[in-house]
DNA sequence: CGTTCCGTTTACGTCAACGTCAACTTTCCT
DNA sequence: AGGAAAGTTGACGTTGACGTAAACGGAACG
């Protein structure tokens, strides 16, 4: 069924701009087949861009996307290819993790300045009724 | 004691660079009394770097920041300038949460991932083993 | 007196991931 | 044929929070 998808298909399958689409090509992210001027995005880059996005989600850089994925290109040397990128994710998750603890640690300190601020609100309000 | 401090004395008492220093009196979020050419930090602008760097956690940009400030320099309509600083941090607040959540459901998917990739890992491992 | 250190100013550079705009060409629809 | 719609390229702009470099001034030390 699906055989390629012109720029307009991908960005709506996919909710990304066209700007986007050329610049992972630029990138060396996307590969689509060019038809004349037109982009004929495949399955492959189908692939490929679900992969970007999730690794963007990830926090991965698009340069350590490109490089996972051109990995996965080569083909061969499975068991390193894989290590790497198992490796990568690795630090990654230990990355997001130390951020949500640091974003914690400042959700709490700000609420408790929140709570500061409600009592002296408070104060003000008694301070204009009388 | 603690009268005035120099800009060297600021950087190791906050942890910050000689540049940022003076980039933030260029932006005027601190204004230091000049001595010749020298910067001379006041109390005053120990408080408000302090502030700083805590609305810098929170994810306050530093326009913000300068805005939140001044209104606590102005130190008239008292209500009106802590009501605006309290509804700045909550939409600050929310956005604090909503990116925790993100994250957290980020790392529950790349642990999912490495999950995965641990027992292809293994496969290859055993396939190597034959 | 020389050197070294701390300080200053101005201006430009950096990084990421695109957005925006202009000026074209190509294709589709009527 | 004519005009909109969709596509293209290339260049430059954006955002935030500084870093870096150049070129200079004054003072403290030995």
């Amino acid at each position: 069924m699906s055989k390629v998808m012109t720029i307009r298909e991908m960005c709506d399958a996919f909710d990304v701009t066209p700007r986007t689409l050329r610049f992972y090509e630029a990138k060396e992210l996307l590969f689509p087949i060019r038809e004349g001027q037109r982009r004929l995005f495949t399955k492959r880059d189908r692939a490929r861009l679900k992969l970007i996005l999730q690794g963007k989600r990830f926090g991965f850089s698009l340069e350590d996307i490109r490089q996972l994925l051109d990995l996965y290109d080569m083909g061969d040397q499975q068991f390193t290819q894989l290590n790497r990128t198992y490796e990568l994710a690795q630090e990654r998750l230990a990355d997001m993790i130390s951020q949500r603890d640091e974003l914690t640690g400042a959700i709490e300190d700000l609420r408790q300045q929140l709570k500061w601020g409600e009592e002296r609100l408070a104060e003000l309000k008694r301070h204009a009724a009388e």
